[in-house]
DNA sequence: CATTAGAGTTGACAATTGTAGCCTGCAGTG
DNA sequence: CACTGCAGGCTACAATTGTCAACTCTAATG
């Protein structure tokens, strides 16, 4: 959950959340290192490494059947939402129209999402 | 630099730059440690340590005095702008329109903000 | 049924981070 | 000028993170 995030996802550990976010069921360790082994080039003890922790750290569930299927317990907007919230706190002051407004400055934006954020904006309410 | 943050500044290692960033000169290790002791309720020890990696990392610089002074070799308008993109990066598809999207639907902008990025956004080109 | 591949578990090891102590030399004070 | 406090530099140590190997036990296969 957005609040209850006890310990942070790291940087290894989220591309396994990343693959488990991308599909619908939960997946057995199988699956799930055939992918990162070709994509990260990782050693299978490495990714069965990282699921455990991710299970330790209660993002992602593991459902007996013959074997562990793993899914996520948290969804990838909530947890973008909460780690950008805590970037606005560290960094901005806690106000997010500062984080915005450094992206407007800053090359963050191109022309073509400004355009799309007035429109964002013009509909919001 | 943006680009160049080799490394990235701990939680810890913040809270130094913060105070860095505050103040206009270059500050000697006594002013920091009083700041620090009292607000963190760190050891002098601890805040050595601290400005010693940043000084490591390349992001404090020091100048000889009597005494060495510090000062930050980034502003925090770089650091913060330089996060934000690695979390876009990393969060968002590097598409930083999705991460305001997401702040938009998420009760992570008030009224007041959205009625303000409105503003921000008409006046913007 | 014996064999084997691989899931799950445990341990490992280096690098980073959070926190702090020790020692030495200098600078300011009486 | 002797004394003392502290900056600077070095060391330390536990927890976390990035990577991975070894071992055991089970399920599938011939």
């Amino acid at each position: 959950m957005s609040e209850n995030l006890a310990s942070k996802i790291t940087d290894s550990e989220l591309e396994v959340m990343k693959l488990l976010w991308r599909t619908e069921d939960a997946l057995p360790v199988t699956v799930i290192r055939e992918k990162l082994q070709e994509s990260k080039g990782w050693e299978p003890a490495t990714i069965k490494t990282l699921i455990s922790r991710l299970v330790s750290k209660g993002v992602v569930r593991q459902e007996k059947r013959n074997v562990y299927y793993y899914s996520p317990v948290i969804t990838e907007k909530e947890y973008s939402s909460w780690a950008t919230k805590d970037l606005i706190t560290r960094l901005y002051n806690g106000k997010a129209r500062d984080l915005i407004a450094s992206l407007v400055n800053s090359e963050g934006l191109s022309q073509d999402d400004i355009a799309e954020l007035r429109d964002m904006f013009k509909v919001e309410e």
